[in-house]
DNA sequence: CATGAATGAGAGTTCATTCAT
DNA sequence: AATGAATGAACTCTCATTCAT
């Protein structure tokens, strides 16, 4: 989940490059795609990625910083939204966090990719302060509940890893996907409203039932 | 292939080229690691890769048919044992699971990594078929529940995407991990027996609460 | 060509980008400087080198051409002037050769590069025409001194090379010439007039004891 | 002027690529020379190069390295060989220095054009150490002479730059030199034993008139 | 059985140059 | 007249693999 890099714009041709770098990289990671084949696909001059970016890595940085503003704003302004309950504030994350991950299923894969690895150690720690950041929101929120009395004295951090784990599941191969749910070959799950509504009514459920003292059921 | 290779043994110049594979395929990715960098840490000549196990693409494919039973056995053994109620065959599940997973990190981050990406078709599949298979032994269980009324009625295939998947977010990156769970630098959780049951527990409560009725609470 | 081109006035900005390119290819050889390099240097577009001079080899002889008149009017005034002895011609040569190096290192330092390897064939010769009508002239002065029985009867072409030789070795390198005369660090030979000093009564030195007879000195 | 050094022996095929090197270097300086050229002269694959020096540029170091003790212990032998006069170990120093240069042009070419630019930092000192060092002895040798009144108040530094710089104008270029020496185009100075002696008589009666007192001679 | 030497292919990158504006 | 964008060629270097021993 991320946000757009509010205001810069980049021009056409490097915005070319970068959408089919990410689709490149989710294909084949990082190391496996060549620049040559990057070029290829972008129908650009195998210098253009140099010319633009400087370097293959940098390039990679490129896709992480433009894109990778993971959900910060958006979690903020739910948890400081005075209109929503606690269990309410749970949901509208569930809903934001769904809807982003599935809207950019590759940009999502680099990521995740990128943090099994153990290299470019600037880059690991920059998106894992992403996803700490987040996992603080999300502590908040839930801390204040259990304060409140409205939810149980629940593990915070597992419940975020349940929270996103689930979702990454569902992202880690579009193929396991698809046979997961049964449904016809060429059904692109990602893009399909019914399978996000699916999603999204399963994992408020497991939070409901997980987060909510019997009474508020 | 991907199910049973407990049997066959392998020479023990085999097994410690594999395991030292196992730990840099995991840290650099399968690309990202180089047969000389493999050779230098398994201290074996460069040749041996080649000479035991034809390529490298070749050592992958070993290092995941030789490890990834991945459960099957215990799954069919759990589902079938008259023993244990549902909800009891669950908690088997997930205790087995955690203690799988966090028992071979390396090996499962490079089972993530693989499916992350869309390469190596036929290796993609195999892995994909033992998720599938572990995934209908669950469904099997759960739908058994709901039949009985024990458990509500579930989403089978999210419900295992959730019970994986917190796991596998656990699993995602040691240092994002340490960072989570605010313990010190030198900390390990995934050889940390406090850290498992903790887990364990928050899986059983997170599985329970969603699954059973409440008068079954 | 080589000789005469004093009288062609370069445009400002012609000649600001071969004051760059002298000191760039003097530094870092010709080779090992890329014209992006030398555009930063002398601040100016990417392809003005190629807009202005053709091509980088151009640019090249441009400077060889634009600065290699290299003595040869001074040489032939000093060998016509009747009004010096042998000696005193012999001691003016030195004087101005000392002057004119001294006063363009870099430059210098570029022809000798040059002169070093084998390549550009036509460059080459070039220069290699100017330092032997130089020598013819010398050879003239000498001999006519050993005609005169004024000079001893010495080889023309080694003393030639003893001559220019002594001031290239000094040349050669600006750190390897601070170190010799052990001067301070941030001095600079070059530019200073008592080390010029030193140079031109040393050569005197050596050439009148080593050209004139016993009885001339 | 270098001494071989003693002891370590390449293997032939090591050799047979620093001698191509030598040779290519000499010819088109080192940026001018590519790994590819280098292979197909030393009838090598390209990856010969990385597999015996590491890099390009450490076959570089290597060359000067293997070859550069320049003159270093025959001049301390000539230094310290109490037979011979101050006079006699000028005349001694000339004919070896001579003969050792002359006997390796393409490795002198290489060294002086990496004197005469400003890179390479480290490779550079190196060799400015090595003349140093060099001069250093000579300086014992011209004052102990002048201390003894043999020789004349010389300046020791200079005298060294018109000895070695005699030299290396005459190495500047082959052709330089053929065209100087007025001998026949396929005529090589630096394998012709009567020009070496020229060369030799040369620098004795340069050094001889300019160091000596009147009486001495 | 095991290995050091060797290699062709392809990697990322830089280069001098061109061209539309 | 002057330039930023773009490019094909060539660069150094690393790769997985082979092979003679």
């Amino acid at each position: 989940m991320l946000q757009e890099s509010s205001g810069q714009v980049l021009s056409d041709k490097k915005e070319h490059i970068l959408n089919a770098a990410i689709e490149l990289f989710a294909e084949k990671g990082f190391e496996g795609s060549s620049i040559r084949d990057l070029a290829a696909r972008a129908e650009v001059n195998v210098a253009m990625v140099n010319y633009y970016f400087g370097s293959k890595e940098k390039l990679f940085e490129t896709i992480v910083e433009h894109r990778a503003t993971f959900m910060r704003g958006k979690l903020d302004e739910i948890e400081a939204d005075t209109t929503l309950s606690e269990i309410g504030k749970i949901d509208a994350i569930i809903e934001n966090y769904v809807a982003k991950i599935l809207s950019q299923p590759s940009f999502h894969r680099i990521l995740y990719q990128e943090l099994l690895k153990e290299e470019r150690e600037a880059l690991h720690e920059n998106i894992i302060r992403i996803f700490v950041q987040n996992t603080h929101t999300l502590r908040n929120i839930i801390e204040k509940g259990i304060r409140k009395k409205v939810f149980r004295k629940v593990d915070p951090e597992l419940t975020m890893a349940t929270l996103i784990g689930t979702i990454n599941q569902v992202m880690l191969s579009k193929s396991l996907c698809v046979m997961l749910v049964e449904s016809k070959d060429n059904f692109d799950p990602y893009t399909d409203d019914a399978f996000q509504k699916r999603v999204i009514k399963h994992l408020k459920q497991v939070m409901h039932s997980y987060l909510l003292e019997q009474m508020n059921r």
